[in-house]
DNA sequence: CAATGATATCATAATATCATGTTATCTCCT
DNA sequence: AGGAGATAACATGATATTATGATATCATTG
């Protein structure tokens, strides 16, 4: 292996953190859940989730331009979808991971 | 499909949300590859990352709190591992989908 | 072509996260 | 016991993220 992070290292580690900031948030996660079972439109998310259509409105935005949803545009309807596969294996995952987990744990992220 | 979250929906995703603030950070993804070959001791971390020892030291703290890594001491030597297959598993798979994405992507992170 | 419902955008204040420098602790070696 | 290397803890200032409320846009329906 080698001894230190080269240039090409570092973008792809770049890239990793931030694709996961897509994740770290409970609103977002929220989102996700909804849409865990097929697509839904920003007021079914709202309606399901309880939260303001301007919150949902600002996530999806971020969700969207990460390509971690998918859009699809029916008359005034907009329907969001999990983008692909490979997200929801990370989702269950974590999922799967946290099934035996207290309450309390991760708190410490503060880091 | 039920119509909204309930509480233990709640919890759960609130613990999912919390566990990838862990991935969420360029110097915690630092950490998980410089272990990605196997266990390595902070000063190894430290080399390897080219990062203060505090700084690594502080994220491994939540690393380790989290049960995203291993400790297992050695006389004044501590190394730290990967906790389970399934930590790799996640970043594999975001290694996989950020492969062919442009630098710029995930910016939008605000929010 | 107004009114209405659906969705997006934007600015700001509140909050959370992170880096840094300093200090403390622990273990080994002599 | 005391010095040195390895690691952890802590406080503070800087920065990034998030929630909120207000407003704008767009598509449908009457």
């Amino acid at each position: 292996m080698q001894a230190t992070l080269n240039n090409e290292d570092i973008m792809r580690i770049k890239l990793v953190s931030k694709f996961f900031k897509g994740f770290a948030d409970y609103s977002r996660i929220c989102i996700f859940e909804s849409l865990m079972e097929g697509e839904k439109t920003v007021t079914e998310i709202v309606d399901f989730t309880g939260f303001s259509q301007s919150k949902i409105s600002n996530h999806l935005k971020c969700l969207r331009e990460s390509d971690l949803v998918n859009v699809r545009q029916d008359g005034k309807y907009i329907y969001y979808s999990i983008y692909d596969e490979r997200i929801k294996l990370i989702l269950n995952t974590a999922r799967e991971i946290i099934e035996n987990v207290s309450e309390e744990k991760y708190n410490c992220m503060k880091y």
